[in-house]
DNA sequence: TCTGGGGTCCTAGGACCC
DNA sequence: TCTGGGGTCCTAGGACCC
């Protein structure tokens, strides 16, 4: 076999992750703040009293995401806690993306505080241990917020790797790195398995990544499917998924749910409530100018069962009247009367409105 | 483990069509 | 009327992620 045969040289890519991203930000906002414990959470009084992230200072103490506010406490009385203030958190992510943008185009955000960088063709700017100090250094420069990077061959790789060093890690984690560095893992630390999947392996006696990779493969799939087939690439150093810019802009379903402070009991209170919902997803329909022909209803019960229930459309909608209409028609036919925790509409199919321009102009001469 | 809100992707059954 | 097999759409729900 000639050489031409074999693959091209691999790929460089990055994953960047922002370090207790909300409480860094408010920190970084009111460096006042700084060196004591931080924690983002809801009103423990609306049923919201959950930290979302702490400050490495107050994870010393124990405090963890999705802990009661009142437990926090408990840990670390002098817990600072603070509402979160998403539309800053997401201004300020715009800015990381473009630090981010000036060392590749190449840039995929996954969610407001991580992505990846797909630097192969960046050998002129440095090399990718260079490039990830640099891009540490402008964003504690300008925004004085902390990140971690993985630099691998591929996505999953990179974002294992990121994971490994925080704050403010750098980590490297090549294909030959692989059975020292990723291997040795609890299962349950791989990206893409969860708490029942951890479960499921475990009762077959499968705790780490090795074991998980050393596993028979029929085996495997016959416990989680296709995902297993998936699972086991990744972990044995393949993913092919490519870094892909054009994700930032594209968006599938748009929706709002609402725990109450108090479970509702009444029609009357539910319509006011579906009323604000259907509001709020309209208005956000509208900023990304999209459109939708699916209308779900999420009801959770104060027993926190929770029923969703769709209604495909024929056509496509976006405005607050028919977004309120399609949801209140599938409260009644669904709603079994008991008190309600949380209500939430969701668009989903969601297009933008030139995409779905064919379908809408027939719709709006009907 | 029972605690928010925003998402994505996958599965599986039934309806319907050829 | 029963029979095989394939495919797509719709719906509900599960699992996972941040």
């Amino acid at each position: 076999m000639s050489k031409e045969w074999y693959p091209k040289k691999g790929k460089v890519i990055l994953h960047v992750d922002m370090n207790s991203y909300y409480a860094s930000v408010e920190i970084a906002d009111n460096p006042a703040l700084k060196g004591t414990p931080v924690a983002i959470a809801g009103n423990p009084d609306e049923r919201k009293g959950i930290i979302v992230t702490s400050s490495y200072e107050a994870r010393k103490f124990g405090v963890k995401t999705t802990m009661h506010v009142f437990e926090a406490k408990k840990l670390c009385p002098d817990l600072v806690v603070l509402k979160p203030n998403f539309n800053r958190y997401r201004e300020v992510s715009q800015q990381i993306f473009r630090i981010f943008e000036q060392f590749t185009d190449l840039v995929e955000p996954v969610s407001i505080d991580e992505g990846y960088l797909d630097i192969t063709e960046c050998a002129s700017i440095g090399t990718p241990i260079e490039i990830a100090k640099m891009i540490q250094m402008e964003v504690d420069n300008q925004l004085h917020l902390p990140c971690s990077v993985g630099i691998a061959p591929n996505k999953f790789l990179a974002k294992m790797a990121s994971d490994m060093k925080k704050p403010n890690g750098i980590t490297i984690l090549r294909k030959r790195d692989i059975k020292k560095m990723l291997w040795p893992l609890p299962i349950e630390e791989m990206y893409g398995i969860g708490r029942k999947t951890a479960e499921k392996l475990k009762a077959n006696h499968i705790h780490t990544i090795e074991e998980f990779v050393k596993t028979d493969i029929h085996k495997i799939r016959q416990l989680l499917g296709v995902n297993g087939q998936k699972l086991y690439n990744r972990a044995i150093g393949f993913d092919p998924r490519p870094v892909d810019p054009s994700q930032a802009y594209s968006f599938k379903s748009i929706g709002n749910s609402r725990t109450f402070a108090q479970d509702i009991t009444t029609y009357e209170e539910l319509i006011v409530q579906l009323q604000n919902l259907a509001k709020s997803v309209a208005n956000r329909l509208e900023r990304k100018n999209a459109v939708s022909d699916t209308v779900q209803l999420t009801i959770r019960y104060y027993n926190r069962k929770t029923v969703t229930r769709r209604t495909k459309l024929t056509t496509f909608i976006y405005t607050h009247d028919d977004i309120f209409y399609y949801s209140e028609m599938l409260l009644n036919q669904h709603w079994d009367g008991s008190p309600i925790r949380l209500l939430g509409i969701t668009l989903q199919d969601a297009k933008k409105k030139n995409e779905a321009s064919y379908q809408l102009s027939i719709f709006d001469k009907l």
